[in-house]
DNA sequence: AAGTGGTCTAGACCACTAT
DNA sequence: TAGTGGTCTAGACCACTTT
């Protein structure tokens, strides 16, 4: 019974204290108690935060200790800091909000689960659009290869990828290997990517898209546009991820999390 | 005509050495020298970057500040660090891209531009979706609040937002507020909220919400729900907006983008 | 054993804000 | 003028990897 009440007290107590034999860094801890402690609503927004002079005396460590604890409540869009002045606490603000596509990559990762189907793989003309986006001239000949990601047996994800014909380069043997879609997720290292820009859309299903990924037209979708660059500059690749929209969603927090 | 050439010299070199003069603190020159080398192409995906003391000698600078800029270089995803063998380049990865609602929020940046208008204010009683967002009884009263962001005269978003009914804490007449929304975007800090959680879905647009977005039904839509906290972590809202596809789109760079 | 990244110190100097 | 944030130093010690 004594081991349970002193359990339930070591949780619901609140850190104040630096422990330099934990595991977590100084920097970290510091973090997380002034966190817990914006979260409690001991400082509320628009207040200002102990100065970084008396947070060292405070916690006992020294001022480069703080300073790196305090960057990275502003990374966090939690607090911002005006300088002569103070370290404020700030209200929480859609405005810095991101949504990652860790969600998206998961799709990727499981190598077991998923697979990728070519389903074309032809040389054509570059419309006015292609051309526009791969830098090429309208009628040089360019590849399209339209793939689809099929996972536990339903497809999930079309691709449809434009690419810089260059008989000079056979980057199609390459890129027609089932794992480069894998390894433009996790980075294999062997790329010859520089860069990428991207782009995310709302859209919904055209009766190619649909056919392809099994279900009816006019349904909801994302559309991922993405355009590549090799380390000249030059682009590479132009395309897009055509997603179910009933099988994604991205998610994401503001303020402060109660998981940190 | 020498002062042209001088500036196009100084223009087209590349920073290789630390100006203590300069406007810039030394750890961000030294994140811009290194990335401007990787994105060269003088460290190659999956190299090893020279070792922090190296790096220390030849800019000429201490531990601390070489450290600060590989940390910048390891949360912008350039790099990732081996503890005892070094720190190398990564391949760009999709998996750590991240949209920001920056564009969504620039919609209500613009107070002269943007005019929010109220379209209905009801108690209603709370059905099995919004008594589990909202953490209260089926049938318990809320409140509804129904919104549009009209922009340069044009409907551009629709909000949908239940409210606790609580009758002690009066927070409709602060939330009727036409800022409310602007306030919610821009942090002003007489907020009384802890935390939200977000998610972006895509969706095509009901009969209603087209009515209200004055076009017509079936086209791509963005749906953003959100619910939101107080400091007791009890939900006080939850809602989401309704965004028409054709005027919204997130965008993001992965890998060495060249605006630095 | 040597080299590497990771943390941390105890100060310093500067630019800025508040009074 | 006093206090605040922002940058930076020149080391220290540790954990880890490589040889």
């Amino acid at each position: 019974m004594k081991v349970n009440e002193y359990n339930l007290k070591t949780i619901m107590d609140n850190q104040t204290t630096i422990d330099r034999q934990a595991f977590e860094p100084a920097y970290v801890q510091l973090v997380n108690i002034l966190k817990e402690q914006i979260g409690r609503g001991v400082y509320l927004p628009g207040s200002r935060l102990p100065s970084e002079s008396e947070l060292c005396k405070r916690y006992q460590v020294s001022p480069m200790t703080v300073r790196r604890s305090i960057n990275l409540l502003l990374d966090q869009g939690i607090v911002n800091t005006i300088q002569g002045s103070g370290t404020y606490v700030k209200a929480p603000n859609l405005s810095k909000v991101t949504f990652s596509l860790e969600e998206f990559h998961s799709i990727f990762k499981d190598k077991e689960r998923t697979k990728v189907k070519i389903l074309e793989v032809l040389i054509m003309k570059a419309n006015e659009t292609a051309a526009d986006r791969l830098a090429v001239r309208v009628g040089e000949r360019i590849i399209l290869i339209r793939r689809v990601l099929i996972r536990d047996g339903d497809p999930i994800i079309y691709h449809k990828e434009h690419l810089i014909y260059d008989p000079a380069r056979p980057i199609v043997e390459a890129e027609l290997e089932v794992t480069s879609l894998h390894g433009l997720f996790v980075g294999t290292g062997e790329t010859t990517l520089k860069r990428g820009e991207l782009a995310i859309e709302a859209a919904v299903l055209t009766k190619e898209e649909a056919d392809v990924l099994n279900t009816i037209e006019m349904q909801p979708a994302f559309r991922l546009e993405h355009i590549f660059y090799d380390f000249e500059d030059r682009p590479t690749s132009w395309g897009r991820f055509i997603c179910r929209g009933d099988r994604l969603r991205f998610t994401t927090t503001v303020g402060i999390s109660n998981k940190t």
